[in-house]
DNA sequence: ATTCGTTGTAATGTCAATAATTACAACTGA
DNA sequence: TCAGTTGTAATTATTGACATTACAACGAAT
């Protein structure tokens, strides 16, 4: 299975709460407009980044804005808020393998430290890029 | 979502295939007993590591072997041939952003490039492990 | 040639996650 | 107080994962 979009959506939101933060209120109904999403989906979206310290929502009034610089938030920071994946683990081990068969009991603990330095790879990855260059990619894509 | 545990069976299959090669005859029942899951599910995926040209699967007699040493199967050889994303995409990007914002019109193209390089460095870690050094560990594990 | 164990595959069912949608109470600035 | 918005619950549809039953096709051994 893929990655969930949530995390695709959750770029889509702070590049427009920066695009637009001077023009409009950036409310979950305009980002729905925006990534064409239900706008419920975008308000539980929302909470999981405010829980996570990375937006701002005003309750009552109305709009989202960004809690830090966006050179300060990394790839990995949304990832995690969003929670792709379950227990942080990319990999799905398959639950209970024999314990009598001697494959069966150790082949977890021999995968995992493998399986571990390459979700490391991709999370070092993530953490390498910050929503201020996304925001500067499609600044310039704009132009 | 996770990558789906397709992939850790896979690396089990090749565990056992490798280690009762000489004692058993490894059918996707033996199989089934080892990995705990449905032997339904082991022929299935059988028949993608077979279509990957990865193991030979004997008809009528029954049993699997690997087709190539296992120093020359990487776990990206794997991945790909029990095709845990789909078209090889790691991330899920939400469908149809609205190409009336300017947001939404760029955001895909921006943000794939990057993306890709994510993917790129997991793939990597996944072509730097064959299936000789995952037997090496569970060897060592099991002593 | 028949038998027996096995593979390949179709059909069905269960379960969990995603996402859309409706509805509405709670909040807050005007 | 009012209007616009958020937070959240409830419901539904769709999809993928995986289990399970069933059975035709296959091939080695007798």
């Amino acid at each position: 299975m893929q990655i969930s979009s949530r995390f695709t959506l959750a770029v889509h939101i702070f590049a427009c709460i920066d695009t637009f933060k001077d023009e409009y209120k950036v409310t979950s109904d305009f980002l729905a407009g925006s990534t064409n999403v239900n706008p419920v989906v975008i308000r539980k979206l929302l909470g999981q980044l405010k829980a996570a310290g990375l937006v701002e929502v005003a309750r009552g009034t109305g709009g989202a804005s960004a809690a830090k610089p966006l050179n300060e938030i990394t790839l990995l920071d949304v990832y995690y808020a969003v929670e792709c994946v379950e227990n942080g683990e990319l990999f799905h081990f398959h639950e209970n393998p024999n314990t009598s068969c001697p494959v069966g009991r150790n082949i977890h603990r021999a995968l995992d430290d493998r399986l571990f330095r390459v979700q490391n790879a991709m999370e070092r990855e993530l953490a390498s890029i910050t929503l201020e260059d996304v925001k500067q990619d499609i600044q310039n894509a704009i132009v």
